[in-house]
DNA sequence: GTCGTAGTTTGACAGATGTCGTACTACGAT
DNA sequence: ATCGTAGTACGACATCTGTCAAACTACGAC
C-alpha cells in the first residue's frame, strides 16, 4: 500500500523530449528551473516564490515532475524539489545547460535594455 | 504597399526563448526542424511530408516562423523553409544543436527498443 | 486566357492549459 | 488533542492548441 504522500515520477527511460520542452516552455516553470539550478540543491516549494497562487504552483510543479525535469520528495510537511540533472544529462546531453544558459542570456538582455 | 505574398518574421531581438521551446515541443514541428537540419539547405513545405493535412501544415510552419525558428520565403509557388541557425545561435548558443542532438538520441532509442 | 499546383484562410471542434478560489489533508509543534 | 503551516484536490473558467474540411489565392506552364 502506498503511503498517503507518495509521489510518482517517470522512470528515466520514460522521459520524452517533447514533454521536457513543453515543461520548460512556460515562463513560470522556467523560472522555477532556473532557481533550482542556481541553488544547486533541492528547495522546498514555498521558498521559490512565484507570481501565482498556491494551487497554480502545485500544478506547475506537477508538470515539471511528470515530465521528468524535477524530483519531488517530502521532508516533513515541506516538499523538496530537485532538478533531475543526471537523468536529463544522460538522455539529452547538454540540453538542460543550453536551456539554462539561453534563459540567462535572455534575462540579461531583458535587464540591460528597457 | 506589401506584395500579396509578403511574409513577416520576428526580428532577431524579438525572438523569445519560451516561444522557441514551445515551437519545438510539438512532435510535428520537431520533425520539421529535424528534417531542415538534416538537409542543411532550405526546403519547400511539401517536400517535408507530414502526417497531417495541408492546413495543419500551414499552421505548424507559421508557429515555427513566428517563434523565429525558421525563415520562409517564396520561390515561385513554392514556399521555402530554412532554419534561422545564425539568429538562434547568437541568441541562445548551443540550444538548437542540443535539441537536435537530443531528438536524435531519442529517435535512436525509440528505434532500438521496441 | 485556362489549368494545375502549392499553399492560405476561415470556421469549426474537441481537448489541453493556466489560472483562480474554496475546501481539504498530512504533518510538526505546542 | 489542537492548531498552524505546507501543499493537494476539485471545480470552474477563459484561452490556447492541434486538427480537419472547404473555399480561396497566387503563381507557373500550357
Amino acid at each position: 500500500m502506498t503511503s498517503p504522500r507518495a509521489v510518482t515520477h517517470p522512470a528515466r527511460e520514460e522521459i520524452r523530449l517533447e514533454e521536457v520542452l513543453h515543461a520548460l516552455a512556460d515562463p513560470v516553470r522556467l523560472h522555477v528551473v532556473r532557481q533550482l539550478a542556481a541553488e544547486g540543491t533541492e528547495m522546498n516549494c514555498s521558498c521559490i516564490d512565484l507570481p501565482v497562487t498556491k494551487s497554480t504552483s502545485t500544478h506547475h510543479f506537477r508538470v515539471l515532475r511528470e515530465s521528468g525535469v524535477i524530483r519531488q520528495t517530502y521532508r516533513g510537511t515541506a516538499k523538496m524539489n530537485a532538478l533531475r540533472r543526471d537523468a536529463l544529462e544522460s538522455l539529452f546531453p547538454g540540453l538542460l545547460d543550453a536551456v539554462l544558459s539561453a534563459a540567462g542570456h535572455q534575462a540579461a538582455r531583458d535587464a540591460a535594455h528597457r
